[in-house]
RNA sequence: GGUGGGGUGUCCGAGUGGCUAAAGGAGGCAGACUGUAAAUCUGUUGGCUGACGCCUACGUAGGUUCAAAUCCUACCCCCACCA
């Protein structure tokens, strides 16, 4: 394909492409190129967000271009308390192993791996000598370092910033120069890391790789971006049935976003699809629940997404019971004394995890068993085999004496 | 190194001796309603207990007191300014 072509197919939908003249010559050059993706271990869960930047990778891949993956474990090692709440953990070299295999398993599913190459950045940092490290730190400067929005923002705001934190953009921008990056692709939060790698890269006598980045995807909550720590999202992994209701969840103005990023939809189509919904030839939830179908399918399969969709309007909107539940053991000894208790019942199918919350459940109406409400706390049940426990709207266990 | 401010529940944040399992908000869960696990409204939100009640919790460790998140001592950590 001619580079044009292929510029126009790898920019498209990008928020920035720094420089689109030096990606077109790299391209006229008529080589693989080595495309960049930084894969944090200690987050192995991929979820909808971290498809925008990879669907591009395989399109790269699609393109004959060299994928390489860096996997972070060298910080990952050390871990940090500074920042936020949260303190980063510190990774044991066995936990990044089986993080770094998991997510290999789930990158899979979009892009082939084993076209890929895979580095950890241990490789190149582990055995790099203290003089080696702070010659690094003497091409950057503080000022500039602050420049970054979050940490500008953590200064004003009284956050603490580690000095490994500061160090963080040039162990990122170095990897870049250790693989020789033609290409750095990633969401809008890594402009400055990636910037960074630029200059770095020239530092070091490299050219500078190109940077893309893509819009990040906002959350089911609908305002905060997809992060697996606010729960607020849809993992790539998860089975059919949670990733069809968990995007039936999202508000509706979040509609076409997602059908840009994830659907690939271009202006035209996603105006086309505003309109419909605007003028009333096309409802809200059928729009919705046909982008929850094609979503689950290209993680699934078509019959995957059918047949979410299927059950989920059995369960919501018929209110019947969902086809298959997990079940609940209750043993003869459970009944011993007449009955058990309902409570126990709840906790014991998982859908509690204190008998407190459980009682709190039980007393807000949440509870039916065998199709009967069961509002009192104290209540003695007996439990049949295959009666239905349901507590709230969505969680479902069928007995099972033994 | 000096001076001043601060560390509270999942998160943010009020509270300066008892009425504090700790205001308020966010988030979570539940109920009603619906177009859905949307929106809105309402309730609820440490654990154990059938219940009276008990236990744990306000940076850490001690102490004062009938009684401490609140007072005292030491220590750890954070922020600002000065050097």
């Amino acid at each position: 394909m001619v580079p044009e072509e292929q510029l126009h197919i790898l920019t498209q939908g990008a928020v920035d492409v720094v420089d689109e003249k030096e990606l077109l010559a790299k391209l006229r050059q008529d080589r693989p190129l080595r495309i960049k993706y930084g894969a944090d271990p200690s987050a192995p869960d991929l979820h909808l967000g971290h498809s925008v930047p990879l669907r591009r990778l395989r399109k790269f891949q699609d393109l004959g271009h060299q994928i390489v993956f860096i996997i972070g474990d060298f910080t990952g090692r050390i871990g940090d308390p500074s920042g936020r709440s949260k303190t980063r953990p510190i990774l044991s070299e066995e936990q990044i192993k089986a993080n770094a295999q998991t997510y290999a398993e789930q990158v899979g599913r979009i892009l082939d791996v084993s076209r890929a190459e895979i580095h950890y950045n241990s490789e190149w940092f582990g055995p790099m000598l203290a003089s080696d490290l702070l010659a690094l730190a003497s091409h950057y400067t503080i000022a500039r370092i602050l420049e970054r929005d979050d940490f500008h923002r953590r200064i004003i705001g009284g956050i603490p910033i580690s000095m490994l934190e500061t160090m963080y953009p040039l162990v990122q921008a170095y990897d870049s120069a250790a693989i020789r990056a033609d290409v750095e692709i990633g969401g809008t939060d890594q402009t400055f890391n990636f910037l960074v790698g630029r200059d770095i890269m020239r530092a070091y006598g490299q050219e500078p790789q190109v940077v893309m980045t893509w819009p990040l995807l906002v959350g089911l909550d609908g305002t905060e971006k997809m992060s697996k720590s606010l729960g607020n999202y849809v993992g790539i992994a998860e089975p059919p049935g949670e990733m069809f209701g968990k995007l039936m969840s999202i508000p509706d103005d979040l509609m076409p976003q997602y059908h840009r990023l994830l659907l690939h939809y271009s202006d035209e189509q996603v105006a086309e699809l505003e309109a419909s919904i605007a003028s009333g030839t096309l409802h809200p939830r059928e729009a919705k629940a046909r982008l929850a179908e094609a979503l689950t399918a290209q993680y699934h399969d078509a019959a995957a997404g059918c047949k979410a969709r299927a059950e989920f309007d059995r369960v919501f909107s018929e209110g019947l019971l969902p086809s298959e539940m997990p079940g609940v053991a209750v043993t003869a000894e459970d009944l011993a004394a007449g009955g058990m208790r309902i409570v126990a019942l709840v906790a014991r199918a998982g859908f509690a995890p204190s008998n407190s919350e459980a009682r709190r459940l039980v007393q807000q109406g949440a509870v039916t068993l065998g199709g009967t409400s069961v509002r009192d706390v104290n209540a003695q049940v007996t439990p049949q085999d295959g009666d239905v426990l349901q507590v709230g709207k969505r969680r479902f266990a069928r007995v099972r004496r033994v």
